[in-house]
RNA sequence: GGGGCAGUGGCGGAAUUGGCAGACGCAGGGGACUUAAAAUCCCCCGGUGCAAACCAUGUGGGUUCGAUUCCCACCCGCCCCACCA
């Protein structure tokens, strides 16, 4: 009597046997081909989610896939476990941070080994481990002593929740909330480390030699926000250079004030005495405006007169200065000049306080007059009341592509008022949090060398374990008695140290290079391990940290390659995101709605197969969806009825004539389908292929094709197709009840025969007028003429060709016949 | 306001990229087996219509012999950015 299907039982026996084998470890091997496919870290929270299984398991399947097409693969997995969440938790539970963290590691470990991943665990990494972070440190080193780390005192995004700065990436939505908490963040000033990102600007929205989708390319384009234009240099009546940038200096002569952003270093110089009240309460108000909420989106203009004016560079024009907080100082220098007539802030503006308007681009047939203009205009045109300019055409482009513009910028030039300039939307990335769990910033503060970095043989700085967290808004290292207290690298003399700690995103931006040798102790690396496996050939994840993770991971690593530590351009090859699965009423999962969906007890029911599987078919991997508890019983039927068809006894007698031949076709047919969906990346149809086979399989068994001596053949190549995602049934019914040689993981991914998949007959459609009439079975190789004879005589074409002139009749081989009448 | 992604049965989704719309699965209906239930197996399953046939891929146009697919305009949903000069 057959066994039933007991997938508990059978998945720990392999997960047991696979690790003693030590099956998936990965090893340089120069003589085949590598392949790093890698999937985003996990932050140890507690307990996986069912999100990370949607992360890990189809990335798996996909890893496996390009084993047994002969790679020598790399699929690691690691954990990034510095974080906020883990001190909040120490805060709120009165247990430390790492045992928290490292206590949660063991368990998650457990549970992605629960899912059968072709993990090589030797190879894991865990950020917060000394032997990680020594090297964390390290690159902030490389990065200060290459010009590319430096301190700033400036007004920084702060969250009083988390009680720490923030990225500006870590600021989300118009309300300005904290990525983590969603707690309003506010400004304030302090002296803190940054990273240039801005100095790779050009070379992180180039996606050239990247296969990346489009959707993360437009987001990191978007974010890093390229402007062309120019400098251009006004002079304050008091003599001060005063610099704009400007897209749009065709636009010069129609600038009839300037606005500053409130906080711009001349307002002070520039304002009038009679002007200083109302300058000051301004002022003022705008650093409020920061910190209420910015929502109440009421986009009317306000602002106020310095009482300071400009000299119009181009034509001497005496213009008034203003400080209005649509203008940022974040952006270009927090000055701009305003152009009222082709500008729609300014115009408001304008109208609002009554200053001119004097348009200078005109298309033909118009006539503008300021007074009566009722809206800025944009478009293309002639430049009008712009001296010697007058008559040049201005077009829709942007920068010099736009002869306008790059007429304008050459005088410019040339006159020495101005310059080409490109302007970023991208801002260098704050890397200091003052916050305990993270690595610390390997910086030492002397009253008399300033900053130096600890010496590298001095590295790892390690946390100390005895602190007290107390949410105060300093650094938890700051209030520990002795830390912070060592000597000056340069003179010797007592020191402090830096007590912030650095961003996560810090480690995660290189923990790629340390899969490669997670042990190494003389650099970050083995350069032969770096040199075998890298770049990595497929990243999966999700798309949230378009403008974060996967911008600084890109940065850090052209970084890097400026220094001669990497080679190559890119870290990763091609990026695939997953989208999210939502609890079953569609909203995302979360404890206080109820709706999470636990893999744990979904595996302790069905299996860590079906949910594989069920993960993989349940939507389109990319866009994710919601949750159906009822649906992954399709997949668990799947499974159950692949394993009656392998280990229940063969039926029927003699087979019928040709049901071999059809099997084998629908056989090679899947398997090409199946080979160039794992290539593409989609999942889904992947399934529902297997399950399709599958059922042309047990309809074939019925009918005796069991009793041939093909049967063996097609079952071990559908057992092939479906083992990277259901690798362990597929184990047990290839070593156990097929009895081949363990194990189905070693073997060769088999090769669609395009011969078998020729069929001798075909369907071909018969329209009339683009309309299906009839179908019509002919040989493969019908001749045009006969199709199209065979066509027009179809009983299902017939009565509509009746009394009709057939004008034409197109013909797609193999396809169908179109009948025009 | 700008940008992106999507819109196909009751539901998740297919459609070899311009050629049979709805594969595969869930749910639903009917039947077989069973004392009964579960499991399993078989049949039906977009709409209208007795049928022939017609209608149907968010809406309206267009290109084409032929459009879910390409183009234009619009509607709705989600995501990102948002007074960025």
């Amino acid at each position: 009597m057959s066994r039933a299907y007991q997938p508990r039982k059978i998945e720990s026996k392999w997960q047991k046997k696979w690790d003693a084998d030590g099956l998936y470890e990965a090893n340089v091997d120069e003589s085949k081909e590598k392949f790093y496919a890698m999937t985003m870290l996990p932050y140890p929270s507690g307990d996986l989610h069912i999100g990370h299984w949607y992360a890990i398991a189809p990335s798996d399947a996909r890893a496996r896939f390009k084993r047994m097409q002969g790679y020598n693969v790399m699929f690691p997995i690691g954990f990034d476990a510095f974080g906020l969440p883990a001190e909040n938790a120490a805060i709120s539970r009165g247990m430390h941070p790492k045992e928290w963290t490292y206590k949660n590691i063991e368990h998650m470990r457990s549970q992605i080994k629960s899912m059968g991943p072709m993990v090589d665990w030797r190879r894991e990494m865990i950020s917060a481990d000394p032997k990680y972070y020594h090297w964390t440190q390290w690159f902030f080193i490389q990065l200060y002593k290459n010009d590319l780390a430096y301190r700033k005192y400036s007004p920084v995004d702060w969250c009083p929740q988390c009680n720490t700065t923030l990225a500006r990436e870590q600021v989300h939505g118009e309300d300005r909330h904290c990525e983590r908490c969603g707690t309003q963040v506010t400004k304030k000033d302090l002296e803190q480390w940054f990273f240039k990102t801005t100095n790779y600007a050009d070379e992180l929205i180039d996606f050239s030699l990247i296969d990346w989708p489009d959707r993360v390319k437009t987001l990191q384009t978007n974010w890093v926000g390229r402007s062309e234009g120019a400098d251009v240099i006004f002079k304050t009546e008091a003599g001060d250079d005063l610099t704009v940038f400007t897209t749009r200096p065709d636009t010069l002569w129609g600038a009839t004030f300037m606005v500053l952003a409130p906080e711009h270093p001349l307002v002070e110089k520039l304002t009038s005495p009679e002007q200083t009240e109302a300058v000051k309460i301004y002022k003022h108000e705008a650093e409020q405006k920061t910190e209420i909420q910015r929502a109440s989106v009421d986009k009317e203009k306000s602002g106020v007169f310095t009482g300071g004016f400009a000299i119009n560079p181009v034509n001497g024009a005496r213009i008034p200065i203003w400080i209005a907080d649509y203008v940022m100082m974040g952006y270009g220098f927090g000055a701009i000049m305003a152009v009222p007539a082709h500008d729609e802030r300014d115009f408001d503006f304008a109208r609002q306080f009554d200053l001119e308007i004097i348009p200078v681009i005109q298309p033909e047939g118009e006539n503008f007059d300021g007074k009566t203009m009722s809206e800025s205009y944009i478009g293309p045109g002639l430049m009008i009341n712009s001296a010697q300019f007058d008559g040049v055409a201005v077009t829709d482009d942007k920068g010099r592509k736009n002869p306008g513009i790059a007429k304008v910028i050459d005088w410019l030039d040339g006159e020495g008022l101005g310059k080409e300039a490109v302007s970023y939307k991208l801002r260098d990335w704050l890397i200091s949090r003052q916050r305990y769990w993270g690595a610390p910033i390997p910086m030492v503060y002397c009253d008399d060398c300033g900053w130096n970095p600890v010496p590298e043989e001095e590295l790892p700085v390690l946390l100390p374990d005895d602190v007290e967290w107390l949410p105060t808004g300093e650094s938890p290292l700051k209030l520990h008695p002795t830390w912070k207290d060592t000597s000056c690298p340069s003179c010797g003399k007592a020191a402090t140290r830096e007590t912030d700690t650095m961003d996560t995103f810090m480690c995660s931006s290189w923990y790629h290079l340390r899969y490669l040798s997670p042990d190494f102790e003389q650099g970050p690396f083995d350069q032969n391990e770096y040199d075998y496996w890298m770049p990595i050939d497929i990243y999966t994840g999700g798309i949230e940290h378009a403008n974060m993770h996967l911008i600084y991971t890109r940065f850090f690593h052209k970084a890097l390659r400026d220094m001669g530590i990497v080679e190559g351009h890119e870290p990763m090859m091609q990026l695939r995101n997953q989208g999210m699965v939502l609890g079953e009423d569609g909203e995302k999962m979360s404890k206080s709605r109820g709706n999470v969906v636990s893999p744990d007890d979904l595996v302790a029911k069905y299996g860590a197969d079906t949910v594989r599987g069920y993960l993989m078919f349940f939507a389109r991997w990319d866009l994710g969806g919601p949750w159906n508890s009822q649906g992954i019983t399709g997949t668990e039927r799947w499974l159950s009825r692949t394993w009656s068809l392998f280990t229940e006894p063969p039926m029927g007698g003699k087979p019928p004539e040709g049901l071999i031949k059809d099997v084998k076709r629908a056989l090679h047919t899947a398997l090409d389908r199946v080979t160039q969906d794992y290539e593409k990346v989609e999942f889904n149809t992947i399934i529902s292929t297997s399950m399709e086979l599958m059922n042309v399989l047990v309809e074939a068994k019925k009918k005796g094709a069991a009793n041939t001596k093909d049967w063996a053949e097609i079952l071990e190549i559908y057992l092939l197709m479906i083992a990277p995602s259901v690798p362990h049934i597929a184990e047990e019914l290839w070593s156990e009840v097929l009895g081949k040689p363990y194990s189905i993981h070693n073997q060769k991914w088999p090769e669609a025969d395009q011969e078998m998949m020729k069929t001798d007959e075909i369907t071909l459609i018969v329209q009339v007028n683009g309309k299906l009439r009839d179908r019509i079975v002919v040989p493969v190789d019908i001749s045009k003429e006969d199709a199209e004879k065979t066509a027009l005589a179809s009983p299902g074409a017939a009565p509509f060709l009746e009394g009709q002139e057939v004008r034409k009749v197109i013909i797609v081989p193999g396809r169908l016949v179109n009948i025009v009448i």
